[in-house]
DNA sequence: GGAATGACAGATATTGAAATCTGTCAGCTG
DNA sequence: CAGCTGACAGATTTCAATATCTGTCATTCC
């Protein structure tokens, strides 16, 4: 029962994970994880209904990556206003290391992720919810003041979509980009209080 | 001298468009445009260099339509706030009204813009051009106070990205999109103030 | 008997040959 | 002679035949 031997999901998916960055999106097949793995692609398919399935599977545990990198400044022991600037500066940190890293595997992520929509709709309401956690500290504490933390906290979120969205990834590169978010986390903040 | 009989860079850009919008961006050519035209293709290249040029210029011209009609707000006879105001409203109405109207013209110049570079930095410069005219009027009466204008004017631009960048387009037929779009605005001049 | 296999049908992707397009230019035309 | 034409070379696209892939399932194997 040595773990090589145990055909589990999280095998699978480290398998599609690197079938993934050998072949990119489009050519990836679940007969080449099949092969990777060993095992005939029928097998595979015990273990994920449908390609897109797995597709999704492997998107998901890629983005649920930066949601927990993210989740511990919610809780840090920091005042709400803090806290959610190390929260945005994070977010954009964590996307910019990833694009800027391994710049073929995140293009071919953000392919998956064009596919993947309701893994990304779910990603996005885990991050929203985080900052709506921020945001309800600081009307608690009142350091800000906003009708409602939730509406807020989205819009605070779609305003630095430029600085998440994978969409925008060649401009992260740009000098200046980093002066930009400055500004724009700055006009944020002023607007919450 | 019949209108007709003349062959104009402007009567090449009407057929153009006509074409792309028969055949969409990835089947127009450039003989389609002669042919539209009764010329030959040879005609066309005596106008403009290349394809991308003409592409380029029928891009162009279409967003200046939409600088123009927003450079009404820039001056209009309200207070910087209601301009502001005014003008964002404007922005993503008439994206809106572009997308909703015609789908497929709407996505067939999405297409023609990403070839674009250089026309639709342009078209963004002068934009945040207009939107600085206001912010600095803001600041003069005191209304807004922003350390400059210019870079207040750009955060705020690409705040709204979500709100007239064509890539989210799916976006805003949402329903609660307004809703957004006023808590947006909201959010955003509260920071100005 | 529960997990894995591999043959299979229909869907999708690849390939290479033929058709079309882009951009040039020598010559025609009014 | 200024503007237009159409033939041309090289690049790109189309199309149809071929190969591969997806998803199923009767059978095999431990």
């Amino acid at each position: 029962m040595a773990p090589s031997e145990t055909l589990t999901a999280e095998r699978i998916l480290e398998a599609t994970e690197e079938v993934l960055r050998r072949h990119g999106p489009a050519k990836a097949t679940v007969v080449d994880v099949a092969r990777a793995l060993g095992v005939s692609h029928g097998t595979v398919y015990r273990h994920f209904r449908t390609k897109a399935t797995l597709r999704e599977a492997v998107t998901k545990r890629w983005l649920d990556r930066t949601s927990q990198t993210l989740a511990r400044f919610v809780t840090e022991d920091h005042d709400p206003e803090t806290r959610l600037r190390h929260w945005l500066a994070g977010l954009f940190e964590a996307k910019r290391k990833k694009a800027g890293g391994d710049p073929e595997l995140f293009a071919t992520y953000s392919v998956l992720a064009e596919e993947a929509g309701e893994a990304v709709s779910d990603h996005i309401d885990e991050l929203t919810d985080q900052l709506t956690e921020i945001v309800r500290a600081g009307v608690e504490s009142g350091a800000f003041t906003v009708a409602d933390p939730a509406v807020a906290a989205r819009v605070v979120f779609q305003a630095t979509g430029r600085f998440h969205d994978p969409s925008y990834a060649r401009e992260w590169l740009k000098p200046g980009v980093e002066g930009e978010f400055e500004a724009m986390v700055e006009l944020l903040v002023r607007g919450l209080r």
